[in-house]
DNA sequence: GAGGAGAATTCATATATAAGAATCTATATT
DNA sequence: AATATAGATTCTTATATATGAATTCTCCTC
């Protein structure tokens, strides 16, 4: 990620309501503490913080600690008004009940590709992520879709910034192959991975141009069911981008 | 609130998903500034820190802010395991269901009470609050509870520390009249409010302990549907309790 | 009931950050 | 196309905070 400086403690609230989330159990502030890879007295003042503003509370004696239902509230009044979503999720979901696989919406932020939403597949065995997690624009469908729409100049620019890392055996590494890639993918409409971020998944994304914004939409699956169903989901995301364009420019 | 020193950033975090959440539409940098009070320049460290970590995207042309879906996944995982409300708070949409009421679940916080949940009533004239919120002892129903559990000796103690506030002409602002109220309320085994907080709304109180943690369950309405109701509410209040009573001690 | 171990809180200070000002960028207007 | 205007970013330094150490508190054991 191309970007300056970061704010501590504005990092350590985050860490502390996401060591809440992944282990779903009250704390003591010691805990808590080297959980989030601070102080004890770095992470009292903090725990006081979210204290004061209501969104911790001691749930035991004043030892054990857990969020309030607080961050819940502002999470959810938050996503009932997102601009973009309330109207992209419901084709999203169709998307999923469709073909059975994860569905993820993203963006390009900076140097990597930011995913918005992502609604999970119903297959046992499926493509997890969350909202919120960054991926290599290289090498996943979403970040190959925005690479080629550049312009081949802006192109050459961010390629020369960025270090095609492998992430698995199939990740493209060498930049004239990738550009060769992204050409195809332009001409064909739409992108494809096979197992060049995450080994075994693959995935088709195209991208989406609402109200300026460029969003990326892919289908991601283990690679057998992509191989199997490729031109269904190839389909079902054509389909989709074409009933959201047209909403879109609406 | 007795309390220390608060950590800016920290607010600060909190300032900028609230104002996304109140307003419920991006904002460009300089806006959220204003809104949350901070200078753009130190807005812009915080922005960027939140960026990287996916809780904020711009959805325009990198002018326009708005968060991912990523606070609200996170509050998620935390709410589903909440150790207290994951029983406790169908026993509550029991009883707003009975009444039709607010329901709220509180816990004493240094001085005052903190609302760990909230269960809206259906009327539309009803009480409004929120899990997080931060309520008087001495003229919300659930503090007048808590107070009442004291002995002689931490009652005194906590009241020295405290004003009485008048938050309407209802509030019992004089310690004696005070005492006396809570006495009443243990010997009836459970507290009221009568406008004494928020004018126009009355309020019952009773307390759980739960796991040894000591909670004030509450049902609020307006002054004349408690008038009308206050036998079937101070019932349903009861019973509640006693269920969770029971359950809690096994 | 005294002593001890673990945890929370406070404190002083080195360090990181918040904020004003200047600079840069993008958009709107003529 | 040139200029104006609004907004974003960078920079520097005074200021606020993060931290280790010391202190206090709480609970457990004997």
């Amino acid at each position: 990620m191309t970007m300056n400086r970061t704010v501590k403690s504005a990092d350590r609230v985050l860490d502390v309501f996401e060591a809440f989330g992944e282990l779903g159990r009250p704390f003591s502030l010691s805990e808590l503490a080297e959980r989030i890879g601070a102080p004890i007295s770095s992470c009292h003042g903090l725990v006081s913080t979210l204290q004061r503003r209501g969104y911790l509370y001691s749930a035991d004696q004043r030892r054990l600690i857990y969020p309030t239902r607080r961050l819940l509230d502002v999470g959810r009044a938050i996503a009932e008004h997102d601009p973009i979503l309330e109207w992209l999720r419901p084709q999203m979901v169709a998307m999923r009940d469709a073909t059975g696989e994860t569905v993820i919406l993203g963006k390009r932020q900076y140097d990597a590709v930011l995913y918005l939403e992502v609604v999970e597949g119903t297959h046992t065995v499926r493509y997890t992520a969350k909202a919120g997690e960054h991926k290599p624009l290289h090498s996943s469908a979403i970040g190959k879709a925005l690479l080629g729409t550049l312009s081949d100049r802006e192109l050459n620019r961010i390629l020369a910034s960025m270090t095609l890392a492998a992430h698995t055996p199939n990740t493209i590494t060498n930049r004239k192959r990738l550009v060769t890639d992204l050409r195809e993918a332009r001409r064909r409409g739409y992108s494809v991975t096979h197992g060049e971020n995450v080994a075994d998944v693959s995935a088709v994304a195209c991208t989406l141009a609402i109200n300026d914004v460029l969003l990326g939409l892919a289908l991601a699956a283990p690679m057998h069911r992509m191989e199997a169903h490729l031109k269904d989901y190839v389909r079902v995301l054509a389909e989709a981008r074409d009933s959201l364009q047209v909403r879109g420019a609406a």
